[in-house]
DNA sequence: CTGATTATTTGATCCGGATCAATAATATAG
DNA sequence: CTATATTATTGATCCGGATCAAATAATCAG
């Protein structure tokens, strides 16, 4: 059940047998449905999930009801709503599964508490911040450099995989466009 | 002439006297005019600044040489491109005074050696990612969920010092409009 | 398998902000 | 202080993407 975790966090720092123990057991599992909510705007930043199977959908929920997608989370990867999850704000956007996932997660308190009983764990923890630093940021260039077709074009060159997995509602709404806007640029008009 | 960054510092994370002289001997000062580029697209990113007087810009150049701004940082602030600063890859962002402006700045080598020599600069560092991901992840809701009048007025709210002691044109450009529409807005139109 | 819900496509229209253009106001250099 | 360049405003027009609407296709629950 670890095996994968495991093998991410081993790829990315050193730890002692006993220490990489110690990291997993701070991890529990969550078998989620999919479209379950597992992180709600308004409530507590609790937990950071690491995705085994399935998808996660990270989303601000705008003051008209609508939705703008943030994240996408696939497997091997860490999702969590990091603002929060830092200085323990409440939640700003919503955690849903997008299929039917399998999850380990870990505690707020459990992950900084690991920061300072396992010194490689702040090594950790740095690389995770870099990543998550850099994926929003190229996130944002995107934005404000590049028109929607653009937006598609370049996600479609890098993220393929992502285009083809994800209904095109959802990746519209990650390209803040409409899903008929989506409809036109795919079908090149 | 270290007094701000030593203020910064120690506001931050705790140092022995022999440790924050080690830290401030890395830096070094840098005078600059109004409207000097002091970080180039497609340069290798070596240098972090903290701002002393004056403000930065960090911008975008988009294929069209059109320009859009990421990020302006006033006084006791630190600045740079750090997406190339982490990984060490190519400059994609320029970097420039806004104002004429008294400059701190750490070469990128110094920066990473302090993580190994002093201990609680791996803590310092940690808080300048979070604080990073906090801003950046902030601006990246605002342009995913406002439109640009509600850009404008979150702004306005958030940081009036900012509109106030910047052009227009400069804050159009942060908002990621142009001039015209910021003029308009502002006049209530 | 089947009906019902949800997603996708396509068309018609609308609108916010961009673009282009001209003028007015400011800032800057000499 | 004055000439010049830069910035801000205002008006006219344009256009990309949103919105609204309807038809079709794909999924899903029972």
């Amino acid at each position: 059940m670890h095996e994968q975790l495991t093998k991410f966090i081993t790829d990315r720092i050193q730890l002692s047998e006993a220490d990489l123990q110690q990291v997993l057991s701070c991890f529990h599992l969550l078998i989620a449905k999919k479209n379950e909510i597992i992180g709600r705007t308004g409530e507590l930043s609790r937990r950071m999930f690491f995705v085994n199977k399935g998808c996660l959908r990270v989303y601000y929920i705008k003051p008209d009801g609508r939705e703008a997608t943030r994240r996408f989370a696939f497997e091997n990867s860490f999702s969590t709503s990091l603002t929060s999850f830092i200085d323990g704000t409440l939640l700003k956007e919503d955690t849903q599964t997008v299929e039917s996932s399998e999850l380990l997660y870990i505690h707020r308190e459990d992950f900084y508490s690991l920061l300072n009983t396992i010194p490689s764990w702040e090594k950790f923890y740095r690389g995770f911040l870099e990543q998550a630093y850099i994926i929003n940021t190229s996130r944002l260039e995107d934005f404000i450099t590049l028109n929607p077709r653009e937006r598609y074009q370049l996600l479609l060159k890098e993220n393929p995989e992502m285009v083809l997995r994800l209904p095109n509602k959802l990746i519209a709404n990650y390209l803040n466009i409409t899903q008929e806007a989506l409809s036109r640029i795919k079908s090149g008009s």
